[in-house]
DNA sequence: ATTACTCTTCTACACTCCGTAGAACTGTTC
DNA sequence: GAACAGTTCTACGGAGTGTAGAAGAGTAAT
């Protein structure tokens, strides 16, 4: 459903690492930087990077500050918060959920065993 | 990365729910019945079916028995397994893994939750 | 205000993936 | 060896993504 491509997925990887909303101009330069996940060679055309931020924010993972005029973009949803819905999402068409929940368990490294553990006893109802 | 769509997703429901490998018109007629998750009208036509199958197969999501003549396939993983393997995956993409289960865990209902405490306590090293 | 510049929107196109299936080929059965 | 069932090959239309030019709108400076 609601899987990204690879700019898609890259603009969001800068937006995530940035601690303030960006222009677009600023997005587009960071994408040549080593910092990066990818980082790509020739810079992109500023309107390119534009579309890919409208149909980002068509998606609902970004909004724009439409006030400030460089428009301001940010994501709408922390990286952890992306990761754990696309989590949830997966996790909800499996008919069995137990079964599915056993199975990933089952192949998760002992420190994230014990890090699930301390989060399981320390928050009961993390809810919001 | 690896996302399947709507009828390959359909196809792999009915394998999912088969305990035999299954021929291909076997495939096509159990798409008709209401025991699949969204059952269709129009039966498809059976080309469709073989592409869609082939398709699979290439992604490794399917193999089948070229022994027997009209070919029965079934899927390689168990539902189960495919579902734990699409988390892993989308938890691969965060940098921060303990933030994503973090965010993962805050959002599980407290049945899960509590699966999930009995999975870690009876499983140390639950592998491959 | 007119201009020069920057940013944004609109439009467009090529590419890939998915659903769909006909045509052609191959193996099975009578 | 003819008829039939099953498989592969080829193809095509629609959707989504990466790409960006052209045209429009806001801003700054003359």
């Amino acid at each position: 459903m609601s899987s990204l491509g690879v700019l898609e997925r890259l603009l969001m990887d800068v937006l995530w690492d940035s601690s303030e909303p960006l222009p677009a101009t600023d997005l587009r330069d960071r994408l040549l930087t080593p910092a990066a996940s990818v980082a790509r060679r020739k810079p992109l055309a500023t309107t390119t990077v534009l579309t890919m931020l409208s149909r980002l924010e068509a998606k609902g993972f970004v909004t724009r500050d439409r006030e400030k005029r460089p428009h301001r973009y940010r994501a709408v949803a922390t990286r952890a918060e992306h990761t754990a819905d696309l989590m949830h999402e997966v996790l909800g068409t499996a008919p069995d959920r137990q079964a599915a929940l056993a199975r990933f368990i089952g192949d998760v490294t002992p420190q994230e065993a014990a890090t699930l553990r301390r989060l399981l006893d320390s928050a009961p109802l993390a809810h919001e």
